[in-house]
DNA sequence: GACAGCATACCGACCAGTCGGTATATATAA
DNA sequence: TTATATATACCGACTGGTCGGTATGCTGTC
């Protein structure tokens, strides 16, 4: 799907992360991402149809780099399935580093300006938000049957919930110019799930 | 600020409040929002200066009707001040109503778009969601009290925490094209303040 | 020499903003 | 009362720049 032989592609396609996540995806010209590529308009007519077929691939290759960033991360390790799920909000805590448009997610930006134009891209931002959310899901079912957690809400739904948490946080950051108030944010959803579960061994309340 | 005596403005704001919501504020030609209110061209831009003027019209008048709106809603009618933040949180889930493009928030829309490339769009935008979330300060600040929750996060950080969840569930909904994860988003969110507070007399946990 | 990779020049649709104009209301002076 | 002046509200044709997309050509490699 990503082919590391063609590297304008590849520079094409980093650009595209960047200047998307800056400027929204209808004001991104595609000019802009090729002279953030340093490459001209016809290569990127070569490698893709079409702006609309640009921000499929970029979805695509969003998807990929992330999968692995996390595959790789080193929340996995722990042995309980409530501590990787806690790991795992600590880690995107941690990622929120660097300037507004590097730690915000792609696909959360574009979806907003395409649900309800470009079905396409919106279901390639979808797709992308429930696979990653997906792999949260088995830790967060594996815990509750550890921690015998009858709840009236789903693995899954909290999964989801995570991604909303996070994808606000990202909304707050860019009206507020800062990851603070994101870190903020986290620092609720690390607390919420940490009272959901109501670990004996762990702190039982913040009073 | 807002005239009443001015038809075609009012309509145009109107109009600006839908399409934006729909299309993204880029994505949104003057001309669909003329169309949209009925009105020509040359009232748009007799009313408005340029197109940045009616987004920040528009941001205001987003902010006069949604304070109106919240000052008016019953959840203030509660004794207890967490009774009002939790009734809070149920309102924002009945307000998830209708197609998605009714119910989401204009100034989160916009402020995705604009943060990086216009500061004073980005502005109003972030002065409405504050402004919003200072209201719910209070009756956290005072829950926090009248329950003795002497906690390691603040009023405030709460009530943006609430603004980042509702922001994050319009996202998934637009994303999944329906209101139905931005519920469970909100139901979670009802859950955690619950247990935050933790109080004696409400089912203490999920299990 | 065929094709992939990339560059340059260009086209045409689109769109923010302009401009000249009409209609109506109010004010004021003759 | 009427004529003149001025301001506001609104209309719609037009323009000039922008930008997605195309056509074509050059260069290296198999």
């Amino acid at each position: 799907m990503t082919d590391i032989s063609h590297p304008s592609k590849t520079k094409l396609l980093e650009a595209a992360l960047q200047v998307i996540r800056a400027k929204g995806y209808s004001a991104t010209r595609i000019e802009d991402i090729c002279a953030a590529a340093g490459v001209t308009k016809g290569s990127f007519f070569h490698h893709f149809k079409s702006k609309e077929d640009l921000a499929l691939a970029a979805a695509d290759y969003w998807s990929a780099m992330t999968s692995e960033l996390f595959a790789a991360a080193p929340y996995h390790d722990h042995a309980d399935p409530l501590d990787r799920v806690l790991a795992y909000v600590e880690f995107r805590k941690e990622l929120l580093q660097g300037t507004v448009e590097e730690f915000t997610c792609l696909v959360g930006t574009m979806v907003q300006e395409t649900f309800a134009t470009d079905p396409a891209i919106r279901d390639a931002c979808e797709a992308s938000i429930s696979r990653h959310a997906a792999t949260l899901e088995d830790d967060i079912a594996a815990a509750m049957a550890l921690y015998g957690v009858a709840a009236d809400w789903t693995a899954k739904s909290l999964a989801l919930h995570t991604q909303a948490v996070l994808q606000g946080a990202f909304i707050l950051a860019k009206a507020k110019g800062g990851a603070a108030v994101a870190a903020d944010s986290v620092d609720h959803l690390h607390r919420y799930i940490t009272l959901l579960f109501a670990r004996p061994d762990a702190p039982q309340a913040t009073h």
